[in-house]
DNA sequence: GTCTATACCGCGATAGAC
DNA sequence: GTCTATCGCGGTATAGAC
């Protein structure tokens, strides 16, 4: 048992170093495969016959790496999803200091909803959803970094333009909820049923700017 | 091979006929316990043999009635999804004609959400979401009797309000997505993740009410 | 229709040489 | 560290008696 081996991360997910050198392209071949695998199978109709095979590695090798299929994929959905939504990451801190509000909230918004939207995002949200009651961590780890639950930066955006009077908005929690929910969670939701619907540009800009007029319109003080 | 064994209905979900009498019983206990092992385990991880222990029957007379566990899975899940949202269907018939326009819509909302975010009913749902790429019929099938993307009279309803100028709303099928996702779709996606999650009757009535609220703010007329 | 028993396969994980 | 070869188990599906 080698050490460091059983550490666990904020989020109960196993932390893997990645040893430099030779054997670390091995293993970023082996995370590459076993990605595309788990996307495409789920977790349990995945096999590890079929990520050694599509890794150029032998399962051995594998099994020295990462110890389990369970870890395998803690280790390799967690880290692809904190990479994916670290873009996410700076969301609404710079919508206080705007002239424009609409268009800051826009723009927010639609940078939000085409990451979020990328087929291969939406493929990992199903995944993750699908396997929720065997990995709950995963969960967790997805509503923290996806801000697809609760979103801090822009509840203390909220709340900031309420102390100054720009917004009145008395549950500034709630209110970052239901605005993310009339923007990015329209198209979202149907391309979570639809895997293969298209993502129309015009179609997308029309329905976020309604979702940002809807919250306008009930959050914005008169003046 | 028996007579309309490979019926399909609209949504290429095959019919499986319920015969009359002392087997319908067996088949009744063999479709319970399918619906409790899939909900459990999913698709891929769910056996067979667990289904016919649960079910008290041999697993020859699983394999008589429903051929494959792909067709026991789309049967079941099929039929219960479609009993489950039948209570969803008579949506928003009685929202043109109510003299409170906001407690219309309040109690609308509140119907869908209580139905929806029972937790029988979220596990169908991740269930679902997580086996899209392999069973797209079943996607398409919760889209429709689930309304969860589309509501057909709830559309009409808001349709026949504008036109009658209680409400100004120029997109109707934007209107409508809108509707549910600011107030159904804010504690469906927190339970989404999160299945443990207990819910607060206070809570719900506050986040649908401020979601009705938001949705009039918007599309209300001065009159 | 229903049962018991089993064929047959692929899975996750490991042993031991190098 | 990496390989080849294999173990043991549990999976879906079926055969044949009743």
């Amino acid at each position: 048992m080698a050490a460091g081996k059983d550490d666990l991360d904020a989020y109960g997910i196993p932390v893997v170093p990645a040893p430099a050198g030779a054997a670390s392209r091995k293993r970023r071949a082996i995370v590459d495969a076993a990605l595309t695998e788990f996307l495409a199978e789920g977790y349990s109709a995945a096999s590890m016959d079929a990520v050694t095979a599509r890794s150029g590695v032998s399962k051995a090798t594998v099994y020295k790496h990462f110890g389990s299929k369970e870890r395998l994929f803690l280790a390799v959905i967690g880290d692809v999803l904190r990479k994916t939504c670290a873009d996410l990451e700076p969301a609404g801190q710079a919508i206080a200091a705007a002239p424009d509000l609409r268009s800051a909230l826009v723009r927010l918004t639609t940078d939000r909803a085409r990451i979020l939207l990328r087929p291969d995002v939406m493929a990992l949200r199903r995944l993750v959803i699908g396997e929720i009651d065997r990995f709950p961590q995963l969960g967790r780890l997805w509503c923290r970094v996806g801000h697809d639950v609760d979103d801090g930066p822009l509840v203390e955006a909220l709340t900031a333009l309420d102390a100054r009077g720009d917004l009145a908005v008395p549950d500034p929690k709630l209110a970052a909820r239901q605005l993310v929910a009339a923007t990015v969670g329209v198209p979202q939701l149907v391309r979570t049923f639809s895997p293969e619907a298209e993502i129309d540009e015009a179609e997308l800009e029309r329905v976020i700017g309604s979702g940002v007029d809807l919250f306008l319109a009930r959050y914005a003080t008169g003046a």
